[in-house]
DNA sequence: GCTATTCAGGACATTTAGTATCCAGGTTAT
DNA sequence: ATAACCTGGATACTAAATGTCCTGAATAGC
């Protein structure tokens, strides 16, 4: 899985301690001591996914696009790493003695459906599983996050 | 996910097929027009495992080291694809404000356990299914497959 | 208007992982 | 002895992930 999906979900999280508010790329970066124009694409990749919204110039940035809890961490997942299954049927049925070239195998093929259920529950997991939903488990353990990720941004600008 | 999951998974149920009979990769390989080399490497693999055993020499080749019943899809894919989750933590935290070069992030990071716990299901779900369940969803939407499917192997041998 | 800041996105370059082939060595049935 | 077959390392090729750079458009502040 690519590693922008983690980048982009600590992102998330810490610009759910700021609503309303832009921060920029670079400061996204700097707080991880990530690659700026990196992260500054899986951002743009939630930018046109509508999980984020960015605005240009000066005391532009990105923030969230909508209530964290509307996010879920599967909303996340598809936008930076595609919709795509792990498992990729490539129908070698095709050269088998079944051979039938109508058959759509990715959906008659047994084992394609037994690997495409367990990917649905993967994914039902990760869709019960929003934005806000981390960022409270994150301030029941750590009452100070929200103040912390505001104070070391502030300290960023400097 | 490696291409070579879906070959194995195939390549088992055909040999759960021939019970007791070893089929050589090269015939396993005709069977479906894959790669005779490349698949012999994930053969290779599932031998290691222990879901096939191997015998050299003239009349040798690949049979299921156990019964059917005992192989999972989440045997096959561990053995082809690695025990490695998806999303890898890089544990990006420790450049953050909270960094504590002692903290486990992997365990105490909160993406990281939604994460894990998406990908538990997923396992949990391939484990469940069987070889044999995948044979028997076969057998009864076409009970000719195993007799389909040696004679295509019988052909391949002349 | 001018300038500095920032996002948007295409064009690369680099690195890593997946795919594929080949060969030399060991095993075994005939 | 020989031919068939698995084992595994070495190597090449290809695709994808990762990372950098540069141009262009939007916009806040002066
Ligand atoms: S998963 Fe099923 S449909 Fe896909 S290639 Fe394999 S056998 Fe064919
Ligand atoms: S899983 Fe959590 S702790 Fe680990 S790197 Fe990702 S965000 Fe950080």
């Amino acid at each position: 899985m690519n590693e922008g999906v983690e980048w982009a979900m600590h992102s998330c999280v810490n610009l759910s301690w700021l609503p309303g508010q832009a921060v920029t790329a670079k400061h996204l970066a700097a707080f991880y001591d990530l690659p700026t124009a990196y992260l500054n694409k899986q951002l743009q990749a939630l930018s046109r996914a509508g999980i984020l919204s960015s605005t240009s110039g000066p005391k532009g940035g990105f923030q969230l696009a909508r209530d964290a809890r509307k996010i879920s961490l599967l909303d996340i997942v598809v936008a930076i790493d595609g919709a795509d299954d792990a498992f990729r049927c490539t129908e070698i049925l095709k050269a088998g003695p079944a051979a039938n070239p109508k058959t759509d195998y990715v959906k008659t093929c047994h084992i394609s459906r037994a690997m495409r259920a367990a990917e649905l529950t993967y994914r039902r997991e990760l869709a019960g599983q929003s934005i806000a939903d981390i960022a409270e488990q994150v301030l029941t353990e750590f009452p100070a996050a929200p103040q912390n990720t505001r104070t070391h941004l502030a300290n960023l600008k400097s």
